[in-house]
DNA sequence: CAGGTCTATCGATGGCTGTCAATGTTAATA
DNA sequence: TATTAACATTGACAGCCATCGATAGACCTG
């Protein structure tokens, strides 16, 4: 956790993925989207990842900053950050050694329109 | 789906579990607890049931009724339920030989605010 | 009580997943 | 170029999970 440079900037924003679960019947199709990012969330070390990327004061945590804290080892951290990241709530970005992950915070917001009523 | 009776009352209302992920750094506990209510939502036909259940106008579902539009056997369907019941996300109640479920909208609610920012 | 219906449980199975050690890859530095 | 640091990928393994057929238990009806 040596060599650092800056924090990115915040990823564009996210289009909700289905219709709210209490508003209308999902189809097969919406159900699996949905399910894949839930399952994302399914793990509480990617949830403590996710609660310390987004809770960063410059939006953005390098890779290396997420190891000790994890309690993981680094190629177990960087799985889920993996899955994180392809599952949209995170993105990254290569910034000379360093590995910089951001929230997406319009993906939070998608997934919190699908448990809404309305 | 033959005998039924009457739906079953709302349910009583869920407290959220955790501090919101956006909000401030999620302890292992916390994380472990969202993480096993996120998973009940990690599976495609579950997201079907619980949206099933959840719009209904009577507000509960006979099981009965929910194994032919879930697509899956009748053990797979009573499996999915147990799961989102012992999740919180589901009440049921036994009407003789009928099972009526329903939904648990504070749960939701919860799982929102654990999404939420503040 | 006998028979039928609804639902949960059991046992088995194939696939997925979290984890780590070892290795590969990329980039900065001497 | 050689070395070091950061990070991803691979391979392996154990545990979990979705699924189904078979079965058991509970309940109504005749």
């Amino acid at each position: 956790m040596v060599r650092k440079l800056l924090p990115l900037d915040q990823p564009a924003a996210a289009a909700p993925c289905c219709a709210p679960i209490r508003d209308a019947l999902v189809s097969t199709r919406e159900a699996t989207t949905l399910a894949k990012q839930f399952a994302a969330l399914s793990d509480p070390v990617r949830i403590r990842l996710l609660s310390m990327i987004a809770n960063d004061p410059d939006g953005a945590v390098c890779a290396c900053d997420l190891v000790e804290p994890a309690g993981r080892s680094q190629p177990t951290v960087s799985h889920h950050l993996k899955v994180l990241r392809e599952a949209g709530l995170l993105t990254s970005e290569r910034r000379g050694v360093n590995n910089w992950y951001a929230a997406v915070p319009a993906a939070l917001e998608s997934l919190r329109a699908a448990l809404s009523t309305g």
